[in-house]
DNA sequence: GTATGTTTTAAACAGGTGTTTGAAATCGGC
DNA sequence: GCCGATTTCAAACACCTGTTTAAAACATAC
């Protein structure tokens, strides 16, 4: 071997990147043999098969994320005081910007992995990371469940899923959205500055206490303010 | 021709489903073909080329929401007192819905087109989409800066963003979504009232009135707290 | 040094891709 | 009826895909 590395890890510092670029179908075993420097059968000598490939790749992405997040979700866990929303939240910050400083465009090359996946055509790699990852997800939506006890399930499920869409859809694009920030508003931002941005949008979305259940579909008018207390939306 | 419409409609309405199935490049001219009961050679006869068919199809769809979307901003600019925030996006509602209704599935159809052209690889249908929509996408935006004039331009293109993702991830993939809120909570929904939930969502972050430059990084403290009760009725 | 297990290599395989071709079929006007 | 233009058709084109093969190279232990 003529490259620092194995063949095996060579192969997937490439195929990530690659990915993350193109997508998974558009990239090809050659594109990332050839430019991984490795000859084209080892890839299946070594993984078995592309589909395995694309799972070996995420899966590297996802472990070391979660593992740290499990650490600052371990540390909020333990904190005194009770937890808000926005702490849960930024408990993703860390973990995202180590994930940028580890290899270059880190952060923006998991996000598109993610987003990728998520809107694959068969979705194996998400039904892999949700068996693989439970834990990690169950750990997050506790914590938020800590934070806003008398928020329904159902309504937060939806509000995840409201904030994941941000999350990955913003940070999979950022640095198209940057460079737009960049010649419009002359303001440099990175990873860290659009999630100082995006986290609070997010817990203040999470935490609206707008009550549904009343809510015409058409109707344009006042909304209750008064509230504090979080809707309990429908039936249980 | 044996079946109803022309060869040209046909290839339009099976290339539409699948595309926003499997995506582009996973679909293949001989399964739209196969699909629209028509010969191979007819699409690159009717449209010259894939890539020319992949615009035709995301034209047409956006050339009936687009027109319906400019209905209700016209509108909301006509109607009496001051436009909320909430308003501006509820815009979206109706012809969302509408779509939903003219053809099966037209919404999460919709979204998913939209979100593979987002994350296409050379963004030729995001060129192409800025350049020809760029009328309506001001207009949004404007009635966006009527109803929060004391948002800053580079604030208000982030958080405008933050909301695009959620609507499309949330939307795209409504599908899968709603099968999981039905098995686990008994909730029946559609677009419609997920959209009832969304939208209180975005105008609440969007609406927020955090101060991104106080804001340090790492901290895990408190934080404030009345920020996030502020709602759609917006700014002051 | 030889034997053994692992890794790399070039070549071929079987199948799918978008596109082009030239002839056949169909349509509209007269 | 015929004619010219438009549309459809089966076939072939050139290329790319993931995967497999069997020989070569390498490493390691005795």
């Amino acid at each position: 071997m003529s490259h620092p590395g194995s063949t095996k890890s060579r192969i997937l510092n490439v195929a990530e990147e690659l990915f993350a670029k193109q997508g998974f179908t558009e990239t090809s075993l050659r594109a990332i043999t050839y430019g991984a420097e490795v000859n084209l059968a080892s890839v299946n000598y070594h993984f078995g098969s592309k589909k395995s490939l694309i799972e070996a790749v995420f899966e590297r992405f996802m472990n070391s994320f979660t593992e740290e997040l499990m650490l600052d979700m371990a540390a909020l866990e333990l904190q005194a005081g009770n937890i808000k929303v926005h702490d849960v939240l930024n408990t993703l910050v860390r973990p995202l910007i180590k994930m940028d400083e580890i290899r270059p465009k880190g952060a923006s090359v998991f996000m598109r992995l993610l987003g990728r996946a998520y809107s694959e055509t068969q979705g194996h790699i998400r039904r892999f990371a949700t068996a693989r990852y439970s834990a990690v997800f169950a750990k997050f939506t506790g914590l938020l469940h800590k934070a806003s006890p008398e928020l329904a399930p159902s309504e937060m499920f939806w509000r995840l899923h409201f904030m994941l869409g941000s999350f990955i859809f913003t940070l999979a694009g950022h640095e198209a959205l940057e460079e737009i920030s960049e010649s419009d508003f002359q303001e440099k931002v990175g990873v860290e500055q659009i999630l100082i941005r995006l986290i609070p949008f997010l817990s203040a979305g999470f935490c609206n206490t707008f009550n549904s259940s009343e809510q015409g579909l058409a109707k344009q008018g006042s909304v209750k303010q008064n509230s504090v207390t979080q809707m309990s939306s429908g039936e249980a």
